[in-house]
RNA sequence: GGGCGGUUAGCUCAGUUGGUCAGAGCGUCUGCCUUACAAGCAGAAGGUCAUCCGUUCGAGCCGGAUACCGCCCACCA
């Protein structure tokens, strides 16, 4: 026990000093006793190229609680701290700062200039040089990283970090390209891929963002060889006629039939191209015929290969007109298309310009217009490692949940295409390949060749390529456990239990972890995967920097602490929809983590006044390590309002389990808040306070403090996965024995030896309702500032032996002088009558008060109230299908309702009767 | 073009097997500085659960259609 409680509560003086000393204690590492049960997840590595945002702080409190959970059930738990070298990101981020370095006095500069700029930096400077700047990067952002994650309270093991570009991962990236290229898998050729100019590399489909743009469709005349007329073909992109070599048209279309086998002549080139009937080709587009481009269209790439037609490159890499196009060759893209538009114009051949609305593909990091084209690259075979990733998730050996993203994985996985996996990008995992000067071949190696096992010739060049940075992620449950070698880590913490991330990867990432994790684990890599919401603001708009609309963790977090924070992100956060999150939800948790604090306050305090041999034996009756708080007393020796909180905290455990293991986190997050404000404090506490306040006589701890301190150490704990830094602040101010450090390896469960009460649960209703009833009755006769009295009638004498027994605290809480009871039914009073429940009336004795016409409307309007709930009961109990076809435990429920109901009509109407008929 | 999700109180959203489910937080109104908490306490008002049709004894909850809103996928010249 500490000193004095502080009175306000300030997480900023509580946090940092918790996340450092979890740390320092290395409290999140599993033990060596492989004989617990464990409970592993890795964590979605965060990019080194930024921050962490709100959506990060999401997933990583979404992920601890589920491991805070976990570990306050006993199991051994890792949760695994990593991060991405993001090949294409951090490049494209540290070239930005060498532009910026380099145009320092150009105030003007924009991010672009810095961009390209930063470009020709790199390659001026070379890739040795650009790598260290890199690193140095690296060093510096991944550092950030880290410290937000401490702050956060991600209870990960620091000792077990993890970078994508470790030497030990490179190691397994290696092994792992070297056995897909031994299996063919991998293989190297010469391809449609998408082609970044502005990052001047391929870039896959999943990179390739589909956006609609307004543009145009163009139609234009080929002229036939023999002059016999034209076929016109409508495009988007013109300047790729320069490479085109065939116009198609569907075989079946009867326009084009005698067109099929003759030849037009390429308009501005005078190329002659054959005209061929291909099915992809759809009749009711366009013009019904189209040009062949096979080097820069995927689907002409596709046709070009059936018809074994010529590939002619007229686009460079920098997006440029090659020495194919001729007389346009140097020209930029779209001043080619210009051009040629013109030019065409001028000959007459251009038929029609209309508006198109078109989609095209971009860059997902800089938004360029990926231009198609064929280029030299590495591809991994996708359809041998997909199929198993299917089976694994069709037979449930992996969950995808929500359920609704199952379906989502294996439509995309039913049509996967071949990966490229290369990237002319310096930064990342260089692809183990060497090419030999000599013979030209290609050698594939663990490591560096020393000669041509071909030609035996010894000038070999390295492949400069390196890796997609997501084929590294893809082993990133099993590198980061050692693999390749056969480690401890890996033969414990493999498969994973849980991943937990976000929509946006699951292709890129989920399934690829399934496709690799199955290929060279031979098991999957996690059982479980959820696909947590995505984070908006408070319009659901997506957060981007570019919007402006980002929350910053770390201001909101310094703001109202930690704790609200995360609280608010995990009640807003029901499974499958997106949040919209703000400052005003975070505003209302911290309020709640006030009342926690101040509820902790005033139990401290109130300890402080017991003598001291009373609070260290208070201490020592403290909850058993690893059981739990032990049964003070048989359930009949205990006050009502314990067995009720007991009862309640009961449930609510259950409650909380249940809704974890759905990762209903919302659910288990309201079911505590309500928990612990509106039961807790609201009641039970305020039930208590008259045992808890008095000093106590003799030397007997009373017994009100052992139930209230285990009931408080139990709600701090199933606090904790959402609060941990309150929790276990507040843990270590309580009395408590265990020899636990830290309550976050204490035991979720301490309720299980107790069970639901629901008899304790009703009669503590019962007095409560009554209570509830005399709070209302004064508020509305405007009485709240005295204390009248009340009398009080039930049927039941059982019922006002309760209430007699627990008058003292029905006076206190409800604020009223005396209460005397009565069989007799309150009928023949005038007014002020107020039915409590089916057979307990409450009327205070305040009649002089009473105004009678704000009485018939409160009367009338409850009358309403109950015929609205009457009248579709009574429809409902008339009909017949109902008797016989309804279960019988529902129809009994309707008649009892039906009972309880017309009887407090009944008693309503006599009340508005006495008060006799209303003024005219 | 295909698929998915949303439409419930002024605002933001819960509501897992159809029968006390019409809820919470914030906001609004009323009364309280009751010595744990005014970041609080005690009360109150407010919704034909988007629209239509169907299944059922019974539907925010299941099926279909419509209207808006949003997202994902896509080789639509």
């Amino acid at each position: 026990m500490e000193a004095e409680i502080p009175k306000v509560y300030s997480p900023e003086s509580i946090e940092p000093r918790w996340a450092r000393g979890w740390i320092e204690q290395k409290l999140y590492r599993p033990s060596d006793n492989v004989a617990r049960p464990r409970f592993c997840l890795v964590i979605p590595p965060p990019n080194i190229t930024g921050s962490l945002h709100m959506g990060h702080m999401l997933e990583h409190t979404e992920i601890d609680i589920i491991i805070r959970w976990r570990r306050m059930h006993g199991e051994d738990v890792l949760w695994l701290p990593g991060t991405d070298h993001a090949a294409i990101a951090t490049q494209m981020i540290v070239e930005q700062e060498l532009g910026r370095e380099a145009l320092k006095d150009d105030p003007k500069a924009t991010k672009s200039d810095w961009r390209r700029v930063g470009q020709s930096e790199r390659l001026k400077m070379g890739r040795e040089k650009f790598l260290e700047r890199c690193w140095k990067w690296k060093e510096e952002n991944g550092g950030t990283i880290r410290r937000q994650m401490e702050r956060l309270g991600a209870s990960v093991d620091w000792t077990r970090e993890r970078f994508t570009m470790d030497p030990a991962y490179v190691r397994a990236v290696v092994e792992v390209f070297v056995r897909l290229y031994e299996e063919g898998l991998i293989y190297r050729g010469k391809y449609m891929v998408n082609w970044c100019p502005r990052c001047g590399t391929a870039v896959s489909d999943l990179e390739v963002i589909h956006e609609d743009r307004p543009g145009h469709l163009w139609t234009i005349r080929y002229p036939c060889e023999d002059g016999s007329g034209y076929i016109s073909v409508a495009t988007t992109r013109p300047e790729t006629m320069l490479g085109d070599t065939a116009v198609a048209v569907n075989p079946l279309d009867e326009r084009y039939r005698a067109a099929v086998g003759r030849r037009v002549v390429l308009p501005l080139l005078g190329r002659v191209l054959p005209v061929i009937a291909d099915s992809f080709v759809d009749p009711k587009l366009g013009t019904g015929a189209v040009k062949v481009t096979p080097a820069h269209d995927p689907n002409d790439f596709a046709i070009g290969e059936r018809h074994n037609l010529p590939r002619i490159e007229v686009i460079d890499e920098q997006a440029r007109m090659t020495a194919e196009a001729g007389p346009y060759q140097g020209l930029d893209r779209y001043k080619a298309r210009e051009a040629v538009l013109k030019d065409l114009a001028d000959q007459g051949l251009l038929e029609k310009t209309e508006d198109y609305q078109l989609s095209v593909g971009t860059c997902q990091r800089c938004r360029t217009i990926v231009e198609p084209l064929l280029s030299t690259q590495w591809f991994m075979k996708m359809r041998p490692l997909s199929e198993p990733a299917i089976r694994v998730v069709e037979e449930g050996r992996i969950r995808i949940l929500p359920d609704n993203y199952r379906k989502v994985y294996l439509d995309w996985m039913g049509r996967i295409y071949d990966w490229c996996v290369s990237r002319q990008l310096w930064w990342g995992h260089r692809i183990p390949a060497w090419h030999c000067d000599a013979c030209s071949e290609v050698i594939v190696a663990r490591g560096t060749p020393i000669a041509c096992p071909k030609c035996k010739g010894a000038a070999l060049r390295a492949e400069t390529d390196t890796l997609d940075t997501w084929f590294s992620s893809a082993l990133w449950p099993f590198a980061t456990l050692g693999w390749p070698e056969a480690t401890a880590d890996l033969a414990r913490f493999y498969p994973n239990d849980v991943m937990i991330m976000g929509f946006d990867i699951l292709f890129f990432w989920g399934a690829r972890m399934i496709m690799m994790g199955l290929k060279f684990m031979h098991d999957v890599p996690f059982r479980e995967l959820y696909i947590h919401a995505l984070l908006r603001d408070a319009e659901r708009q997506k957060m981007s920097k570019t919007k402006g609309n980002v929350l910053d963790p770390l201001e909101v977090t310094e703001k109202y602490g930690t704790d609200a924070v995360r609280f608010a992100l995990a009640i807003s956060a029901p499974p499958g929809t997106d949040i919209a999150f703000s400052k005003d939800k975070v505003e209302s948790y911290r309020a709640f983590a006030n009342k926690i604090w101040n509820a902790a306050r005033f139990i401290l305090m109130n300890l402080e006044k017991l003598p001291e041999p009373m609070r260290e034996q208070l201490a020592s009756l403290q909850p058993i390590p690893g059981l739990g708080v032990e049964p003070v007393a048989a359930p009949e020796h205990l006050a009502l309002a314990d067995r009720w909180i007991y009862s309640r905290l009961y449930t609510v455990t259950c409650q909380m389990d249940e809704a974890l293991a759905g990762y209903r986190f919302h659910e288990a997050a309201y079911t505590i808040y309500h928990f612990f404000w509106h039961e807790f404090c609201d009641w039970y506490l305020e039930w208590v306070k008259p045992e808890i306040t008095r000093t106590p006589e003799g030397n007997k701890v009373p017994p009100a403090w052992i139930n209230l301190t285990r009931i408080f150490q139990a709600a701090l704990r199933l606090l904790h996965p959402f609060m941990p830094f309150i929790t276990e602040e507040l843990w270590h101010r309580a009395p408590r024995a265990g020899p636990e450090p830290s309550i976050s390896v204490t035991a979720f469960r301490t309720a299980t030896e107790r069970a639901s009460d629901p008899v304790s649960e009703g009669q503590f209703n019962q007095v409560r309702d009554l209570i509830v009833a005399a709070r209302n009755a004064k508020a509305e006769m405007g009485l709240q500032t005295e204390k009248p009295s009340a009398q009080v009638a039930s049927d039941d004498p059982r019922t006002l032996e309760l209430f007699r027994a627990h008058q003292e605290t029905i006076l206190r809480l409800a604020g009223l002088r005396a209460l005397n009871f009565t069989r007799e039914r309150l009928e023949a009073e005038v007014a002020g009558v107020r039915q409590v429940n089916q057979d307990t009336a409450l009327r205070l004795l305040h009649e002089e008060r009473v105004d009678a016409e704000a009485e018939r409307l409160r009367l009338e309007r409850e009358k309403q109230r109950l015929e609205q709930q009457l009248g579709p009961l009574e429809k409902q109990l008339g009909n017949d299908a109902f008797l016989s076809r309804a279960p019988e435990d529902v129809v009994r429920g309707a008649r009892q309702r039906h009972a309880e109901l017309t009887q407090q009509h009944r008693k309503l109407l006599e009340s508005i009767e006495r008060l006799g008929p209303p003024p005219a």
